[in-house]
DNA sequence: CAAGCTACTATACACACGAGTAGTCTGCTA
DNA sequence: TAGCAGACTACTCGTGTGTATAGTAGCTTG
């Protein structure tokens, strides 16, 4: 077995120079920039990894180890908000963050992650639901699949309109997300965001009866069918 | 001026034809794709634009611009959702989509793209909060700023997810995308997401007096309503 | 002490991309 | 018809990337 030691060692700061990099700057950086920050040589990649792909495929697996493990030592730590509690400390932001990167590049493990999310918020908010702390929903999948979907996407969002990200201060762009988003979350979650019920109720009568015309925003305007 | 002759020639024909590639694929589709699907050689890119980049300046300016048309077209034509109502038509769902990887690419493009969605957002919430549309914030700027950043954020979670997409359904996967979010979104505007107010008014007592404790998830317990 | 393995470096190769150049074809004009 | 300007193609070049190979220092082990 290879646990403390080789942490100390390259094969370790390679990886975890890897995932930094990866965060900080997306999986197009060059594995000689990889290797530069762990203080190693380029060659030494394929000596451990085989190649840049199984390298990512190990910066993976660590994440997605790392983000259960602070999972499931938080659970017992309440955060304020149904989602994104962990990005306090920086090992937690950097995951965050490498995550945000994943789902930013598209492929198979961002999926995962997205999915992995989507399917602990569902058991989650019907928790919520059961305890009387979240209203229920129509489609209790849907909504929860979007409200992941909204919240990573606001993360991702926030995180790409940065100039640059330092490679340090991951946590401090999820602390300054955090202080912009958790006013506007709490009163959008609480109080909603429209004054009456009427465009909800348009909607809900034109699903059931299609012939009807859908809900107009501009409801003082004649309202003509747009399309079926 | 070169408007409708040249629209027909190799210029515009691979205009046209790198929007539809970096809306793809993404900014990274090579010179010769982009070639290859306007029907030309790779080198006219140079010749009618000097480099990639400005080949992309070009793109960038013609979406922005078919972007604002289309928003004054149909401004007489009132969507049922406050954001996201153009992808309609094909045009549209191009355009969205060519927005959508500008700030997935996080370049300045991108920015320019957000920040004006964020200021005309911002009016128009405006307006909807003083008819009595849109119930008031605590914070307009901030909440305007966070809803675009969700909106957006969302969609492009939602494209990124996807496993590839055809060059030809954009529409498809923008009317997909409203069809599975439309719901969820109403119900989120119109009824909120928790139960009672208590977790944000414990937000803003805290915000208030930071010396209190902030707010536990498992609220259910003593409900200390220390309104500021 | 010597053999051998492991971590590691340095260098080189193959490939793809954007950039640049020269030459060909087409259509208009005098 | 002659000529010319621009549209367009084919080819070459330099660079950066991932990958592969040869070689070296240091520690372990019989």
């Amino acid at each position: 077995m290879s646990t403390a030691q080789d942490d100390l060692t390259g094969r370790a700061r390679l990886r975890d120079a890897a995932i930094e990099c990866f965060a900080a700057q997306g999986f197009d950086e060059s594995l000689r920039a990889i290797a530069a920050r762990a203080g190693v040589s380029a060659g030494l990649v394929r000596h451990h990894f085989g190649s840049k792909e199984m390298l990512r495929a190990e910066c993976d697996a660590a994440v997605l180890e790392r983000y259960r493990k602070l999972k499931v030592d938080s659970i017992n730590v309440p955060a304020t908000r149904l989602f994104a509690q962990l990005p306090s400390s920086r090992e937690g932001g950097l995951l965050m963050v490498y995550i945000l990167r994943s789902i930013q590049d598209g492929g198979p493990t961002g999926r995962t992650f997205f999915e992995s999310m989507v399917a602990e918020a569902i058991v989650f908010t019907k928790d919520a639901v059961a305890r009387g702390l979240v209203v229920p929903s129509r489609d209790e999948g849907a909504r929860t699949r979007f409200l992941v979907q909204q919240s990573i996407g606001s993360m991702l969002v926030n995180l790409a309109m940065r100039p640059d990200v330092r490679l340090d201060d991951f946590p401090a762009v999820m602390e300054q997300y955090m202080a912009d988003s958790m006013l506007p979350t709490l009163e959008l979650y609480t109080e909603g965001l429209f004054a009456d019920h009427s465009y909800l109720e348009q909607y809900l009568a034109y699903v059931d009866d299609p012939t009807s015309p859908p809900a107009d925003l501009a409801g003082e305007t004649s309202s003509y069918s747009r399309k079926q």
